[in-house]
DNA sequence: TCACCCATGTAAGGGGTTACATGATTGC
DNA sequence: GCAATCATGTAACCCCTTACATGGGTGA
Protein backbone atom coordinates (compact mmCIF):
# COMPACT_ATOMS: atom_id res chain seq x y z
CA UNK A 1 0.00 0.00 0.00
CA UNK A 2 1.82 3.03 -1.41
CA UNK A 3 1.38 6.52 0.76
CA UNK A 4 -0.99 9.01 -0.70
CA UNK A 5 1.64 11.64 -2.38
CA UNK A 6 0.88 15.22 -1.10
CA UNK A 7 -1.24 16.00 -4.17
CA UNK A 8 -3.47 13.16 -3.68
CA UNK A 9 -4.12 13.95 -0.46
CA UNK A 10 -5.88 17.05 -1.52
CA UNK A 11 -7.37 15.76 -4.96
CA UNK A 12 -8.93 12.16 -2.65
CA UNK A 13 -10.34 14.96 0.24
CA UNK A 14 -11.47 17.18 -2.68
CA UNK A 15 -13.29 14.17 -4.82
CA UNK A 16 -14.98 12.76 -1.63
CA UNK A 17 -16.72 15.83 -0.65
CA UNK A 18 -18.00 16.35 -3.67
CA UNK A 19 -17.71 14.51 -7.31
CA UNK A 20 -15.24 17.00 -9.18
CA UNK A 21 -13.15 17.10 -12.28
CA UNK A 22 -9.18 18.77 -12.23
CA UNK A 23 -10.54 21.86 -12.78
CA UNK A 24 -12.81 21.96 -9.75
CA UNK A 25 -10.27 20.95 -7.37
CA UNK A 26 -8.02 23.82 -8.69
CA UNK A 27 -10.51 26.24 -7.97
CA UNK A 28 -11.31 24.64 -4.91
CA UNK A 29 -7.68 24.70 -4.10
CA UNK A 30 -7.43 28.64 -4.86
CA UNK A 31 -10.47 29.36 -3.48
CA UNK A 32 -9.97 27.39 0.33
CA UNK A 33 -6.81 25.50 0.73
CA UNK A 34 -4.32 27.85 -1.34
CA UNK A 35 -3.27 29.78 2.49
CA UNK A 36 -1.78 26.39 3.69
CA UNK A 37 -1.81 23.40 0.81
CA UNK A 38 -1.00 24.50 -2.78
CA UNK A 39 -1.97 22.62 -6.07
CA UNK A 40 -1.16 23.29 -9.75
CA UNK A 41 -2.58 21.98 -12.53
CA UNK A 42 0.83 20.41 -13.62
CA UNK A 43 0.17 18.03 -10.34
CA UNK A 44 -3.28 17.62 -10.10
CA UNK A 45 -3.72 16.24 -13.75
CA UNK A 46 -0.90 13.10 -13.73
CA UNK A 47 -2.17 12.59 -10.12
CA UNK A 48 -5.87 11.96 -11.29
CA UNK A 49 -4.43 9.90 -13.48
CA UNK A 50 -2.11 7.82 -11.48
CA UNK A 51 -4.93 7.85 -8.44
CA UNK A 52 -7.41 6.06 -11.19
CA UNK A 53 -4.63 3.63 -11.80
CA UNK A 54 -4.11 2.95 -8.43
CA UNK A 55 -7.90 1.91 -7.74
CA UNK A 56 -8.32 5.10 -5.50
CA UNK A 57 -10.72 7.27 -7.66
CA UNK A 58 -12.58 6.65 -10.62
CA UNK A 59 -13.34 9.61 -13.01
CA UNK A 60 -16.61 9.50 -15.39
CA UNK A 61 -17.05 11.51 -18.66
CA UNK A 62 -19.32 13.96 -18.04
CA UNK A 63 -19.85 16.68 -20.80
CA UNK A 64 -21.39 19.74 -19.29
CA UNK A 65 -23.00 21.70 -22.25
CA UNK A 66 -21.12 20.06 -24.88
CA UNK A 67 -18.10 20.93 -23.47
CA UNK A 68 -16.44 17.69 -21.83
CA UNK A 69 -15.31 17.05 -18.86
CA UNK A 70 -14.27 13.80 -16.65
CA UNK A 71 -14.99 14.16 -12.90
CA UNK A 72 -14.06 12.06 -10.33
CA UNK A 73 -15.15 10.60 -7.16
CA UNK A 74 -13.78 8.47 -4.66
CA UNK A 75 -13.62 4.26 -4.84
CA UNK A 76 -14.27 2.42 -1.64
CA UNK A 77 -10.71 1.71 -1.14
CA UNK A 78 -9.78 5.91 -1.96
CA UNK A 79 -12.43 6.75 1.14
CA UNK A 80 -10.17 4.31 3.23
CA UNK A 81 -6.86 5.76 1.99
CA UNK A 82 -8.47 9.01 2.87
CA UNK A 83 -9.38 7.83 6.34
CA UNK A 84 -6.16 6.42 7.25
CA UNK A 85 -4.78 9.35 6.64
CA UNK A 86 -6.95 11.74 8.21
CA UNK A 87 -6.52 9.40 11.40
CA UNK A 88 -2.83 9.00 11.16
CA UNK A 89 -1.03 10.99 13.69
CA UNK A 90 1.85 12.36 11.94
CA UNK A 91 1.61 16.05 9.87
CA UNK A 92 4.17 17.61 8.30
CA UNK A 93 4.42 21.74 9.14
CA UNK A 94 7.32 23.53 6.50
CA UNK A 95 7.11 27.23 6.42
CA UNK A 96 9.14 29.41 4.13
CA UNK A 97 9.05 33.28 4.83
CA UNK A 98 10.78 35.71 3.18
CA UNK A 99 10.34 38.44 5.50
CA UNK A 100 11.51 36.76 8.68
CA UNK A 101 14.59 35.59 7.04
CA UNK A 102 15.23 38.92 5.96
CA UNK A 103 14.47 40.12 9.37
CA UNK A 104 17.08 37.38 10.69
CA UNK A 105 19.77 39.11 9.00
CA UNK A 106 18.77 42.89 9.08
CA UNK A 107 21.08 43.13 11.90
CA UNK A 108 23.92 43.01 9.77
CA UNK A 109 23.35 46.30 7.95
CA UNK A 110 22.44 49.47 9.27
CA UNK A 111 19.58 50.08 11.99
CA UNK A 112 16.53 50.99 10.63
CA UNK A 113 16.58 48.12 8.09
CA UNK A 114 14.77 45.73 10.87
CA UNK A 115 12.03 48.66 10.82
CA UNK A 116 10.94 48.71 7.39
CA UNK A 117 11.10 44.77 7.21
CA UNK A 118 8.30 44.49 9.66
CA UNK A 119 6.48 47.28 8.13
CA UNK A 120 6.55 45.39 4.64
CA UNK A 121 5.70 42.22 6.32
CA UNK A 122 2.69 43.90 8.74
CA UNK A 123 1.32 45.10 4.89
CA UNK A 124 1.56 42.01 3.13
CA UNK A 125 0.12 40.01 6.24
CA UNK A 126 -2.96 42.62 6.02
CA UNK A 127 -3.57 41.80 2.65
CA UNK A 128 -3.88 38.44 3.45
CA UNK A 129 -6.51 39.34 6.15
CA UNK A 130 -8.22 41.30 4.05
CA UNK A 131 -8.48 38.72 1.35
CA UNK A 132 -9.46 35.92 4.10
CA UNK A 133 -11.97 38.43 5.29
CA UNK A 134 -13.74 38.57 1.87
CA UNK A 135 -14.01 34.57 1.98
CA UNK A 136 -15.66 34.86 5.24
CA UNK A 137 -18.16 37.17 4.05
CA UNK A 138 -19.28 35.34 1.39
CA UNK A 139 -19.94 32.12 4.23
CA UNK A 140 -23.79 31.34 3.74
CA UNK A 141 -25.72 32.38 7.35
CA UNK A 142 -27.23 29.19 7.50
CA UNK A 143 -23.89 27.34 7.55
CA UNK A 144 -23.08 25.26 10.74
CA UNK A 145 -20.63 27.56 13.04
CA UNK A 146 -18.08 24.28 13.66
CA UNK A 147 -17.96 23.31 10.27
CA UNK A 148 -14.16 21.60 9.77
CA UNK A 149 -13.69 24.19 7.14
CA UNK A 150 -14.72 27.10 8.68
CA UNK A 151 -12.61 26.23 11.75
CA UNK A 152 -9.53 26.46 9.01
CA UNK A 153 -10.67 29.73 7.66
CA UNK A 154 -11.13 31.03 11.52
CA UNK A 155 -7.71 29.88 11.94
CA UNK A 156 -6.43 31.53 9.26
CA UNK A 157 -8.11 34.95 10.22
CA UNK A 158 -6.66 34.45 13.83
CA UNK A 159 -3.23 34.03 12.96
CA UNK A 160 -3.27 36.78 10.69
CA UNK A 161 -4.86 39.12 13.14
CA UNK A 162 -2.36 38.03 15.55
CA UNK A 163 0.57 38.23 13.32
CA UNK A 164 -0.72 41.97 12.07
CA UNK A 165 -0.56 43.35 15.72
CA UNK A 166 2.59 41.71 16.67
CA UNK A 167 4.28 43.56 13.65
CA UNK A 168 2.45 47.08 14.96
CA UNK A 169 3.90 46.32 18.66
CA UNK A 170 7.42 45.80 17.23
CA UNK A 171 7.07 48.31 15.14
CA UNK A 172 6.46 50.83 18.01
CA UNK A 173 9.53 49.53 19.91
CA UNK A 174 11.90 49.88 17.29
CA UNK A 175 10.91 53.39 16.49
CA UNK A 176 11.46 54.36 20.15
CA UNK A 177 14.45 52.39 20.01
CA UNK A 178 15.68 54.28 17.25
CA UNK A 179 14.44 57.79 18.38
CA UNK A 180 15.97 57.58 21.90
CA UNK A 181 19.19 57.16 20.25
CA UNK A 182 19.26 53.62 20.88
CA UNK A 183 20.43 52.50 17.47
CA UNK A 184 22.76 50.14 18.63
CA UNK A 185 20.10 48.22 20.43
CA UNK A 186 18.30 47.50 16.54
CA UNK A 187 21.20 46.16 14.69
CA UNK B 1 22.61 40.48 -12.40
CA UNK B 2 21.23 37.30 -11.15
CA UNK B 3 18.97 37.11 -8.47
CA UNK B 4 20.05 35.29 -5.03
CA UNK B 5 18.36 31.89 -4.67
CA UNK B 6 16.32 30.59 -2.31
CA UNK B 7 19.60 29.21 -0.71
CA UNK B 8 21.93 31.76 -2.05
CA UNK B 9 19.72 34.43 0.62
CA UNK B 10 20.42 32.46 3.53
CA UNK B 11 24.19 31.82 2.63
CA UNK B 12 24.97 35.42 2.01
CA UNK B 13 23.30 36.38 5.38
CA UNK B 14 24.83 34.02 7.60
CA UNK B 15 28.66 34.89 6.36
CA UNK B 16 28.11 38.42 6.68
CA UNK B 17 27.32 38.03 10.02
CA UNK B 18 30.41 36.06 10.55
CA UNK B 19 32.82 34.04 8.40
CA UNK B 20 31.97 30.32 8.53
CA UNK B 21 32.13 27.19 6.47
CA UNK B 22 28.95 24.92 4.53
CA UNK B 23 29.26 22.87 8.27
CA UNK B 24 28.76 26.05 10.03
CA UNK B 25 26.06 27.68 7.91
CA UNK B 26 24.28 24.38 8.38
CA UNK B 27 24.01 24.61 12.00
CA UNK B 28 23.20 27.66 11.92
CA UNK B 29 20.06 27.18 9.85
CA UNK B 30 19.03 24.05 12.07
CA UNK B 31 19.51 26.13 15.02
CA UNK B 32 17.61 28.97 14.35
CA UNK B 33 16.24 29.74 10.63
CA UNK B 34 14.86 26.14 10.06
CA UNK B 35 11.28 27.27 11.61
CA UNK B 36 10.87 29.56 8.75
CA UNK B 37 13.78 28.94 6.03
CA UNK B 38 15.13 25.41 6.28
CA UNK B 39 18.16 24.10 4.03
CA UNK B 40 20.56 21.19 3.21
CA UNK B 41 23.53 20.30 2.37
CA UNK B 42 22.67 19.34 -0.84
CA UNK B 43 21.84 22.85 -1.24
CA UNK B 44 24.43 24.47 0.71
CA UNK B 45 27.94 23.22 -0.29
CA UNK B 46 27.11 23.71 -4.37
CA UNK B 47 25.61 26.55 -3.99
CA UNK B 48 28.54 28.27 -2.06
CA UNK B 49 30.73 27.20 -5.38
CA UNK B 50 28.38 29.05 -7.62
CA UNK B 51 28.26 31.83 -5.32
CA UNK B 52 31.85 32.00 -4.66
CA UNK B 53 32.07 31.69 -9.21
CA UNK B 54 29.59 34.61 -9.14
CA UNK B 55 31.98 36.95 -7.04
CA UNK B 56 29.41 37.19 -4.43
CA UNK B 57 31.54 35.07 -1.66
CA UNK B 58 35.17 34.52 -1.45
CA UNK B 59 36.44 31.01 0.28
CA UNK B 60 39.75 30.25 2.71
CA UNK B 61 41.14 27.35 3.23
CA UNK B 62 41.42 27.86 7.04
CA UNK B 63 41.61 24.24 8.69
CA UNK B 64 41.10 24.33 12.89
CA UNK B 65 43.61 21.99 14.66
CA UNK B 66 44.37 19.50 11.87
CA UNK B 67 40.93 19.51 10.28
CA UNK B 68 41.21 21.10 7.01
CA UNK B 69 38.15 23.73 6.57
CA UNK B 70 37.03 25.78 4.28
CA UNK B 71 35.35 29.28 5.42
CA UNK B 72 33.41 31.79 3.29
CA UNK B 73 32.94 35.55 3.82
CA UNK B 74 31.03 38.19 1.45
CA UNK B 75 32.82 39.92 -0.97
CA UNK B 76 31.90 43.64 -1.53
CA UNK B 77 29.62 42.81 -4.45
CA UNK B 78 28.21 40.01 -1.47
CA UNK B 79 27.20 42.72 0.46
CA UNK B 80 25.34 44.61 -1.89
CA UNK B 81 23.59 41.86 -3.30
CA UNK B 82 22.56 41.28 0.54
CA UNK B 83 21.49 44.81 1.17
CA UNK B 84 19.50 45.08 -2.01
CA UNK B 85 17.57 41.49 -1.17
CA UNK B 86 16.99 42.99 2.30
CA UNK B 87 15.71 46.11 0.87
CA UNK B 88 13.13 44.71 -1.73
CA UNK B 89 9.59 44.93 -0.61
CA UNK B 90 8.31 41.16 -2.03
CA UNK B 91 8.71 38.69 -0.22
CA UNK B 92 7.32 35.13 -0.40
CA UNK B 93 5.41 32.83 2.37
CA UNK B 94 4.26 29.84 1.86
CA UNK B 95 3.08 27.28 4.48
CA UNK B 96 2.41 23.55 4.03
CA UNK B 97 0.61 22.82 7.13
CA UNK B 98 -1.04 19.23 6.63
CA UNK B 99 -3.02 19.10 10.22
CA UNK B 100 -4.70 22.07 9.03
CA UNK B 101 -5.43 20.06 5.79
CA UNK B 102 -7.05 17.29 7.20
CA UNK B 103 -8.93 19.06 9.88
CA UNK B 104 -10.25 21.17 6.28
CA UNK B 105 -11.20 17.51 5.05
CA UNK B 106 -12.57 16.17 8.27
CA UNK B 107 -16.08 16.73 8.06
CA UNK B 108 -16.19 14.17 4.87
CA UNK B 109 -15.74 11.74 7.71
CA UNK B 110 -17.06 10.70 11.16
CA UNK B 111 -18.14 13.24 13.64
CA UNK B 112 -15.51 13.10 16.62
CA UNK B 113 -12.78 13.22 13.76
CA UNK B 114 -12.22 17.28 13.81
CA UNK B 115 -11.53 17.30 17.51
CA UNK B 116 -8.84 14.66 16.97
CA UNK B 117 -7.05 16.47 14.07
CA UNK B 118 -7.23 19.73 16.80
CA UNK B 119 -5.64 17.72 19.44
CA UNK B 120 -3.03 16.51 17.23
CA UNK B 121 -2.42 19.86 16.21
CA UNK B 122 -2.02 21.17 19.37
CA UNK B 123 0.08 18.53 20.80
CA UNK B 124 2.38 19.47 18.03
CA UNK B 125 3.08 23.18 17.87
CA UNK B 126 3.52 22.54 21.75
CA UNK B 127 6.05 21.06 21.29
CA UNK B 128 7.63 23.13 18.52
CA UNK B 129 6.87 26.31 21.25
CA UNK B 130 8.58 24.33 24.02
CA UNK B 131 11.97 24.11 21.52
CA UNK B 132 12.02 27.63 21.00
CA UNK B 133 11.55 28.36 24.71
CA UNK B 134 14.81 26.23 25.07
CA UNK B 135 16.15 28.24 22.83
CA UNK B 136 15.39 31.37 24.64
CA UNK B 137 16.66 30.56 27.76
CA UNK B 138 19.72 29.97 26.28
CA UNK B 139 20.14 33.38 24.97
CA UNK B 140 22.86 35.67 27.10
CA UNK B 141 21.30 37.68 29.54
CA UNK B 142 23.25 40.74 27.69
CA UNK B 143 22.24 40.50 24.15
CA UNK B 144 20.06 43.64 23.08
CA UNK B 145 16.42 43.20 23.46
CA UNK B 146 15.71 44.43 20.07
CA UNK B 147 17.84 42.35 17.98
CA UNK B 148 16.72 41.09 14.83
CA UNK B 149 17.03 37.55 15.28
CA UNK B 150 16.00 38.05 18.71
CA UNK B 151 12.58 39.31 17.03
CA UNK B 152 12.29 36.59 15.36
CA UNK B 153 12.39 34.06 18.14
CA UNK B 154 10.18 36.49 19.77
CA UNK B 155 7.73 36.12 16.84
CA UNK B 156 7.93 32.45 16.67
CA UNK B 157 7.53 31.84 20.26
CA UNK B 158 4.20 34.38 20.52
CA UNK B 159 2.77 32.75 16.87
CA UNK B 160 3.06 29.00 18.32
CA UNK B 161 1.62 30.10 21.78
CA UNK B 162 -1.06 31.81 19.99
CA UNK B 163 -1.83 28.60 17.90
CA UNK B 164 -1.65 26.36 20.96
CA UNK B 165 -4.43 28.61 23.04
CA UNK B 166 -6.57 28.86 19.20
CA UNK B 167 -6.60 25.07 19.46
CA UNK B 168 -7.42 24.72 23.14
CA UNK B 169 -10.39 27.18 22.69
CA UNK B 170 -11.47 25.21 19.83
CA UNK B 171 -11.26 21.37 20.84
CA UNK B 172 -13.45 22.82 23.62
CA UNK B 173 -16.02 23.98 21.44
CA UNK B 174 -15.88 20.79 19.64
CA UNK B 175 -16.17 18.89 22.57
CA UNK B 176 -19.41 21.06 24.04
CA UNK B 177 -21.03 20.31 20.72
CA UNK B 178 -20.22 16.58 20.83
CA UNK B 179 -22.11 16.51 24.51
CA UNK B 180 -24.80 18.21 23.55
CA UNK B 181 -25.75 15.98 21.10
CA UNK B 182 -24.92 18.50 17.98
CA UNK B 183 -22.69 16.06 16.01
CA UNK B 184 -24.01 17.27 12.86
CA UNK B 185 -22.57 20.67 13.25
CA UNK B 186 -19.19 19.54 14.25
CA UNK B 187 -18.98 17.62 10.85
C1' DT C 1 -16.95 38.97 -33.09
C1' DC C 2 -14.32 39.00 -29.15
C1' DA C 3 -13.12 38.38 -24.56
C1' DC C 4 -13.48 35.42 -21.05
C1' DC C 5 -14.14 31.19 -18.94
C1' DC C 6 -14.26 26.02 -18.98
C1' DA C 7 -11.36 22.17 -19.54
C1' DT C 8 -7.23 19.08 -20.07
C1' DG C 9 -2.96 18.30 -20.49
C1' DT C 10 2.67 18.42 -21.29
C1' DA C 11 7.57 20.03 -20.96
C1' DA C 12 11.24 22.32 -18.95
C1' DG C 13 13.51 23.59 -15.20
C1' DG C 14 14.33 24.88 -10.49
C1' DG C 15 13.93 23.64 -5.61
C1' DG C 16 14.67 20.45 -2.05
C1' DT C 17 15.34 16.05 0.68
C1' DT C 18 17.58 11.80 1.63
C1' DA C 19 20.93 8.64 1.39
C1' DC C 20 25.34 7.55 0.39
C1' DA C 21 30.44 8.08 0.41
C1' DT C 22 34.61 9.49 2.56
C1' DG C 23 37.81 10.64 5.96
C1' DA C 24 39.94 13.07 9.93
C1' DT C 25 39.76 14.44 14.91
C1' DT C 26 38.41 14.59 19.63
C1' DG C 27 37.10 12.83 24.01
C1' DC C 28 36.02 8.97 26.81
C1' DG D 1 39.51 1.32 20.67
C1' DC D 2 35.12 3.47 19.83
C1' DA D 3 31.60 6.74 19.38
C1' DA D 4 30.52 11.21 18.32
C1' DT D 5 31.47 15.18 15.88
C1' DC D 6 33.69 17.93 12.25
C1' DA D 7 33.81 18.43 7.45
C1' DT D 8 32.77 18.14 2.38
C1' DG D 9 30.64 16.57 -1.16
C1' DT D 10 27.52 13.73 -4.88
C1' DA D 11 23.51 11.15 -6.93
C1' DA D 12 18.96 9.86 -7.19
C1' DC D 13 14.68 11.19 -6.80
C1' DC D 14 10.48 13.73 -5.72
C1' DC D 15 7.97 18.04 -5.56
C1' DC D 16 6.30 22.03 -7.63
C1' DT D 17 5.78 26.14 -10.61
C1' DT D 18 5.53 28.25 -14.98
C1' DA D 19 4.81 28.43 -19.53
C1' DC D 20 3.02 26.55 -23.39
C1' DA D 21 -0.47 24.17 -26.29
C1' DT D 22 -5.10 23.19 -27.58
C1' DG D 23 -9.91 23.64 -28.20
C1' DG D 24 -14.85 24.51 -27.19
C1' DG D 25 -18.65 27.36 -24.99
C1' DT D 26 -20.95 31.58 -23.23
C1' DG D 27 -22.39 36.16 -23.03
C1' DA D 28 -22.07 41.02 -24.30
Amino acid sequence: MNALSSVGKVILGAVAAAPRSGYEIKQLVDRSTRFFWAASYGQIYPELTRLEEAGLVEGEDDARGGRKRRVYRPTDEGLQALRDWVGSTDATHEVRDEALLKLFFAGALEPGRALAVVRNLRDARQETLDRLREVQAAVPAGAPELAPSLLCLDYGIGVHEWTVEWCERTAKRLETALADGKEAAAR
